[in-house]
DNA sequence: GTTAGCACTCATTCGCCCCGAGTGCCAACG
DNA sequence: CGTTGGCACTCGGGGCGAATGAGTGCTAAC
């Protein structure tokens, strides 16, 4: 492919991500100052349409991008933009003002990443049960019952009320807390051996204190995971892409949204690859092959990661969304840690 | 107004909230028995309409209620629906399958309300800063960070890390903590006396340590005003109501459905008047004078409540929506309780 | 290799007509 | 006097065809 199909395709991609309308080749010649006549950019045009990097809706209506052209313009021609000062600035004020405990961060992620891109975004927070078990305490609230907090190492707090079985004091928890800390130090949340629990058993001979300490530990831990690990923002934002002009588009992929599962599947398949485009027809799920997805995996000191990512039409203005999902990517970690979640 | 008329007006407002679809006479005249014939009927809706009860878009066009008209639907001609013993059944099974933490509650609630619906929900969760201080609590985290747990009567748990000033030690937090404990018995969080306060600086004597309490409080306080309190659902499931055909109205709407502050204070001005319908130019608030609200407050266990509404167009199953929410009105604390929140 | 010219293709828009649902009014009926 | 049937009138919406315009593909000339 010579160097003029090159800028031909870029300006077809360009315009076409501009205008959402189907580019023809009069409208190149205006507005590009490529030298040629209209005439030669059809001919150039046709040939990009023989290599299968634009597509015809029908004779005689301009071109438009297929997967493969998007594919060429992202990795090849098209300029990286990194953000501005003045940008950076921004988001950092907008952590400032809307971000005030730490369990709003992925929200807030979600909904700044929708608002800039005007696309839908995915915010897969890290999962609590990957990090290392740190402490369990108790704390009385009344006579039957006690609250638990359970802390990682990561810094995840997670507290929940237990029932403390009639008999038991608060004395008989706090034992049981030590006995608990001593057997499952530096354990990760998700992969408790067995032998911790035996070692628990031999320690806590009554055996109704033994069964509190199991129910303890699962409930600590059952909350933990069902709780919510997808954030989704934008799905107004959506609504002002000439794509979802139509309400049946629309309804088509807000049900899609919904599938909580679904999404996390295709963030994870994407996990700990870095800056990544998945483009229209490379997407394995055929309800988004006329959508793209931009993703990112950011890393919170060390071992914890999640994905942050941008879903739109394949008209997406994918440089737009790749220097913004590279300096989250750089920056989340340093959002958290300025609130306060891990030192 | 005669009987018949009632009969009539309940005819159209019935057939219209199922069609959507402006009725005429002979509409009404073939699916109602009414014993007339369709020209008694027009006679019948002309007189409505002079009444104020109907509208005409132009001549020839069926009628369609004014807000007049659903009001006296809805004050006096609808067969108030009782839910059956299966729909409660299946609500209780929701919330047993979906809800694990307490802090789903409201999401979920507003999830089901706008399931069963096909509306939008809104549930406005109590306020923390309404119930009494019970106990601060430290918990040591590292050498340099302990984790506050801050908990209310009402049973809210709120859980903060804060920085150890250097110097002192996790003992001298936990003098703090029986300082503070003692000082702020029974207060109730957003009115903290500032004779507490003077207690608590009489106590503390060394200066960094009381500035430290101080931010403890301050910080413990701050996060649960500002947590998340307006709970939206269905934002999905408006597209499937025909008023939302057009993309134009469904942005107008989720617009509006993003100012949270705005519909706080809509809901706010409900508050304590239980089950209560609002209908189009009834409500203050110009960009939903082609909706209708239904609200319902709850209560916690004494003092603390709510507000769950129903937002849709005018066009709205009320019947539907006044027995749904009435119901959770109802059961919403049973639910709270069972999930172990309060006593 | 590039360009101008020309025939051809569709999608869109507009006007037009017709149909159907519905009203409003009037006259007749019981 | 209330009820009914009949009839003229009114719109909205769907279907049809012509005009428009943006755009292509091809060919011949530069």
């Amino acid at each position: 492919m010579d160097e003029r199909k090159q800028r031909v395709l870029q300006a077809v991609v360009q315009d076409y991500i501009e205008s959402a309308e189907p580019v023809g080749s009069r409208t190149i010649a205006r507005r590009h100052d490529l030298g040629v006549s209209p005439a030669t950019i059809r001919n150039e045009m046709a040939d990009l349409e023989m290599l299968g990097y634009l597509e015809h809706i029908h004779t005689s209506s301009g071109r438009i991008p297929s997967s493969m052209g998007y594919r060429f313009y992202v990795d090849g021609l098209m300029q990286p933009k990194r953000l501005t000062d003045e940008e950076k600035e921004q988001i950092d004020l907008w952590y400032r003002a809307r971000v005030k405990r730490i369990e709003e961060v992925f929200q807030e992620t979600a909904r700044l990443i929708s608002h800039v891109t005007k696309n839908v975004a995915l915010v897969l927070a890290p999962q609590m049960t990957k990090s290392a078990f740190r402490c369990l305490q108790f704390l009385p609230l009344d006579d039957r019952r006690s609250v638990a907090v359970l802390m990682t190492d990561a810094g995840f707090i997670e507290n929940r009320i237990v029932a403390m079985p009639s008999g038991a004091s608060f004395e008989d928890f706090q034992r049981m807390a030590r006995v608990i800390n001593d057997c499952l130090a530096g354990c990760t949340l998700d992969a408790i051996p067995k032998a911790a629990y035996r070692k628990i058993r031999a320690e806590i001979s009554d055996e109704t204190l033994y069964e509190a300490a199991l129910d303890v530990i699962r409930r600590a831990l059952d909350g933990t995971d069902g709780k919510k690990r997808l954030y989704l923002g934008g799905t107004r934002e959506i609504l002002s892409q000439p794509e979802f002009r139509d309400v049946e588009r629309v309804k088509e992929i807000l049900l899609m949204l919904e599938e909580e599962e679904l999404l996390k599947e295709i963030l994870s398949a994407h996990l700990g690859d870095g800056l990544r485009v998945t483009i229209g027809q490379e997407n394995d799920y055929k309800g988004i092959q006329d959508c793209s997805i931009v993703t990112a995996t950011y890393h919170l000191d060390g071992e914890l990661l999640g994905t942050i990512a941008v879903l739109g039409p394949t008209r997406m203005e994918y440089g737009k969304a790749m220097s913004l999902l590279g300096y989250m990517n750089e920056h989340l970690s340093d959002v958290v840690r300025r609130l306060g979640w891990q030192g």
